[in-house]
DNA sequence: CCAATAAATGCACTTCCATTGCACTTTTTA
DNA sequence: TAAAAAGTGCAATGGAAGTGCATTTATTGG
């Protein structure tokens, strides 16, 4: 708990008493996470609020956004040392068709792309769907 | 116009006016159409007919839909042969974030991806931002 | 050609999620 | 401790996808 308050101060983010609570229910969770799975853990709290934080966090480096191709956008903490960027952090994330869930593969980096001449790549989204390993083993 | 009638017969899609049109537009186009833009050009038409003939086309292997992450689905016409199976006919696309078009990079197939033991792919999306050839040479 | 049937189209409405404006509360600063 | 800044909550907005149903248009069989 004293951790992540540290934690995020040092991102340059205030560790009120929501911001912990969140960082510490997307820690415990191995999956991405969406707006919806944090506004059902915490009712009391409004989703506005958890909107921002996770814009907050973003903003500071402390998670990164998904687009998984489901058309809501997930969550997921980074990576400790991770900045997000071209050809050194990104990684590719998996859609689970049968559980709904997405994770990241984060020892799975996106290979190098090679583009025709005169395009210039800034960012790369890879999304795999299928059967995730829980799922396959069943 | 007579070769988009017996082309979109082929493919079992009843040729209607509406549809040559649209067919016709999207291959005039070299990069990804969204709804809006069809329903830009065609403004006598209602959207749900332009909805209903993407969803046709892409129904019969004549579009496919791209996620190009902006949040804004887009469409572009299946290459001769293209039957979008995985492993096959997977190419990646290109989003530009200055003129904001999306084209489709079809001579670039998606690399074959590794994936942690018990993984199961069924599709793979490839989506690389940045700049585009033409905003590029400026 | 005509009636019956099927397909396509248009309009209105709904749903879902992201996003914002503004007031209120809590924390920080001077 | 007062003023300022940051965070939070409520309500409303917006954009895009999707659907139900009535109407129009095309197809088919007699
Ligand atoms: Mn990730
Ligand atoms: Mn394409
Ligand atoms: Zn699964
Ligand atoms: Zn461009």
């Amino acid at each position: 708990m004293k951790e992540i308050e540290t934690f995020l101060e040092d991102k340059k983010v205030r560790p009120t008493a929501m911001r912990v609570l969140i960082y510490k229910y997307m820690a415990e969770k191995e999956i991405a996470v969406a707006l919806a799975d944090i506004e059902n853990a915490f009712t009391k709290a409004d989703r506005t609020t958890l909107y921002r934080t996770l814009k907050t966090f973003e903003e500071n480096g402390i998670v990164h956004q998904i687009d998984d191709g489901t058309g809501i956008t997930k969550y997921a903490l980074c990576d400790k040392g991770c900045n997000c960027e071209i050809e050194q952090d990104l990684h590719l994330h998996f859609h689970c068709l049968n559980c709904n869930e997405t994770v990241c593969l984060t020892k799975h980096k996106i290979p190098h792309i090679n583009l025709p001449e005169g395009y210039l790549a800034e960012d790369v989204n890879l999304v795999v769907k299928g059967i995730c390993e829980k799922c396959s083993g069943q």
